[in-house]
DNA sequence: CTGAAAGCGCTTACAG
DNA sequence: CTGAAAGCGCTTACAG
């Protein structure tokens, strides 16, 4: 682009000022624009909204949010082992901020870090964010939210279990996901079914525990003690928790594991040991993670629509305060995948 | 925390000007502590951080942003298929971030969407962010690059050949890695070698493929026409050229593939049709991503620290002019990592 | 329905 | 080495 007469090559970015002088109006009405008050005549709107289309006027998100005091990010704060969840998560998120002027920002932090709230804290009072998003682990974290709340930051909790007001949460039905996988199970003729489920600090490795422990009850099973084994959502912990299963005593005919990382690991142990999924041993996982499908044989497992359920939490986010009043429980169900990891156990 | 005399139950904020009163000094003062500035007495300096240090003081990000004409924001600009691979980044980004008051946010995109360059350009100018990191494919597009320069925007490419100076690129030496690839295959024993390349929009594809060749070549053998497929960097593209070299007249007995998503997809190819790896059909991937280590047989890949990768790139954007124009290229040779998925052919 | 003034919390440009 | 003034580009609080 050629430019003439001294005026520096960089096309000066117009402002607000430059809107309210085309437009013949005071600044403080093209911010009425701007912001969609309903406090500006028709005509007037109109005039501004093609001048700031003719020129391609943006309002610059750092003014706005120095004068608003508040920034245009969206925070997601999270500890989940999983970066299949993760990703996804973020995918969902950013599916429902595409379409606004808020970015996403990203925030990992452990749980078990002493200072792990002093972070977030500094974090949210510095950035000011719109709101933040909580996966698990870090949403069932009460403390935290009770801290956000008096920062007056936003949040939306994503949980298995009801922890906050509509507004503030998506709900994962993680108990009846974990009882469609007993039932699979036992359906298949499975008596002596073992449970590896996630750290006992995050709800939903309670939750699924239930869960699965009902959906046997149906069957007239029990989830016996020595079967219950705590891994840590990692594919590691899956390993070495289906190697205590495996060469125990008394080896279980079926595996039903707290997430697909702890399943594929499961799958190894079993494969390490010379042994065949599903003949010898049945693996059912908990997520639908692109693995799930990838892995061989595929895995039976419990879908959870991450990326769904970021655009829900997304959108609670961007809810107008009334809208959010009103606003019902967004829940999700879990529903089981069956693929090819369950099969009916071996005749003795 | 109780609060007294009617003053507000927010305790509030520090800003600059209450630091100056304190230390009995002009904000300008203060402005050059935070910024590092060389041009304060070493006395005075001390007595604005004690205070500093005293009451928490924590400039505003927002207002320093509008000030500074630039945010405190870094962007990753993506379309990497893999999630594996994103995820790493975003770690290693991260890594360098946490020390700073740089924020990450996220801006994935779609290089074949017509406005994609539109809409990195409104989020540049928009955000200011204080530059931008650019892996593979988006890295490898010189108009963009082109763009981002003319906008005033710093960035850093991660490419797998040397497309920029030295201060905005982050190489990667995939041809040697896939020139390691070839000469493990040839020494095994292998003659019917297939390659399943990434899409010919990467140059790393094409890197790969030459690296590939090259490491063939020095076992005398030559990769064949009708055993070069191009996949898409994606599991499904992964199974859908590896049926269609089972399938072929001629089988290979090994497949080099472009990355590890399309080798997991040829690992559910070989396993659809009955066959095994190694023992029917040796699978070497790239990148070591986590998935390389948890299927079975555990993968022999070409592994790339791409956390490493995130903070180099990080690291190049937060350095200061001065070293920058010093920077030499920072460059990652890609190495082997053999595991289980590749054996000497089954004699005939 | 509209606007002039003051302010958000910093930095730049200039002066000393 | 230090500071008073002006400004970054918006919005809030108030007035009309």
């Amino acid at each position: 682009m050629e430019t003439r007469g001294g005026t520096p090559n960089h096309r000066a970015k117009i402002t607000i000022n430059d809107v309210a002088r085309l437009a013949n109006v005071s600044k403080k009405t093209v911010s009425r624009v701007i912001n969609e008050s309903p406090l500006v005549r028709q005509e007037t709107r109109e005039k501004v909204k093609a001048i700031i289309a003719e020129h391609g006027y943006a309002p610059d998100p750092q003014a706005r949010a120095l004068a608003f005091r508040r920034s245009f990010l969206v925070g997601m704060i999270y500890d989940n082992p999983s970066p299949q969840y993760v990703v996804n998560m973020q995918r969902g998120i950013l599916d429902v901020l595409a379409d606004t002027s808020f970015q996403l920002v990203l925030h990992p932090c452990e749980r078990s870090e002493e200072n792990f709230r002093q972070k977030i804290h500094t974090f949210v009072s510095q950035q000011k964010p719109l709101g933040v998003i909580l996966p698990p682990s870090v949403s069932e974290d009460d403390a935290l939210a009770e801290m956000l709340e008096e920062l007056g930051c936003d949040y939306v909790r994503i949980a298995s279990v009801e922890l906050d007001k509509p507004s503030r949460m998506v709900r994962t039905h993680d108990a009846e996901g974990a009882a469609q996988a007993a039932r699979h199970l036992a359906s298949l003729g499975h008596e002596k079914i073992a449970h590896i489920h996630g750290l006992s600090t995050f709800r939903s490795a309670h939750e699924r525990l239930a869960g699965f422990k009902a959906g046997l009850k149906e069957h007239g099973l029990t989830l016996q003690k020595k079967w219950t084994v705590e891994g840590a959502y990692t594919f590691d912990s899956g390993v070495q928790c289906a190697e205590k299963l495996i060469y125990s005593d008394a080896r279980p005919t079926a595996i039903f594991t707290g997430n697909d990382e702890m399943a594929v690991g499961a799958y190894q142990a079993v494969r390490k040991a010379g042994l065949q999924v599903p003949e010898d041993i049945s693996i059912v996982g908990f997520d639908d993670t692109p693995m799930a499908s990838r892995v061989w044989p595929p895995m039976t497992t419990v879908r959870l629509p991450i990326r769904e359920m970021g655009r829900a939490a997304a959108s609670l986010l961007l809810m107008e305060p009334v809208e959010k009043a009103a606003a019902e429980l967004v829940s999700f169900t879990p529903e089981i995948v069956v693929r090819d990891s369950a099969a009916p156990p071996k005749k003795v």
